[in-house]
DNA sequence: CCGCCGATCTTT
DNA sequence: AAGATCGGCGGG
């Protein structure tokens, strides 16, 4: 479910990015999900049906955003932590003064939030309608498997060992440092 | 370019 | 008390 998003675009008016690094969280079975052990009032969008948008408020200070997957009730959800931007650059700088370049835009779930306008009023948004602005679309350039690394997911303690991190290798806006 | 640290608040 | 992060600062 995970790696099939990279290479699809999300857009909100004229923002247009390109999924370049995403991270799986699989439901309440997943020790680093924030869906482990069960449903909880900040995490009731993932418990719900898929194609929507599960946004969490983190550090104190910043909104990230993951799709939900998978079936309702499972809690599924895949972390957008990177896009390379495409369309609407100017809107993108206008709502991250801090980026000194293009690079440093999108390169992180927080950052892409940021760019892309998203923050807790968009939790529960639906992907496929975009009733609130925001969308998925794929414009047939798709990533291929041999174009793709895993890796495992940045920033956890639990779960650190599981593989669930996919980006495009050698792409400037993965966030991070090259791996 | 790299590593360290503080900010800031929700959840456990 | 720790966390699915970021940016500013100082050193190399």
């Amino acid at each position: 479910m995970a790696p099939e998003l990279l290479g699809v675009l999300v857009t909100a008016g004229p923002r247009v990015g390109r999924i370049v690094e995403v991270e799986a969280y699989c439901g309440s079975e997943d020790p680093g999900s924030h869906a482990y052990g069960g449903p909880t009032p900040r995490t009731a969008t993932m418990f719900g049906p898929p194609g929507r948008l599960y946004v969490y408020f983190s550090y104190g200070m910043h909104w990230c955003a993951n799709v939900v997957c998978g079936p309702d009730r499972e809690a599924g959800a895949v972390l957008l932590r990177a896009a390379a931007p495409v369309r609407g650059i100017d809107a993108m700088r206008a709502a991250r003064p801090r980026a000194k370049r293009d690079r440093e835009l999108t390169s992180g779930p927080a950052r892409l939030c940021q760019a892309f306008g998203i923050d807790g009023t968009f939790d529960g948004a639906d992907l496929v309608t975009a009733d609130r602005g925001v969308a998925l679309a794929s414009d047939g350039h798709l990533v291929a498997p041999d174009d793709m690394a895993a890796s495992t997911r940045i920033g956890l303690s639990a779960g650190a060992d599981l593989p669930w991190r996919w980006y495009v290798p050698g792409d400037p806006h993965v966030s991070g440092r090259p791996r």
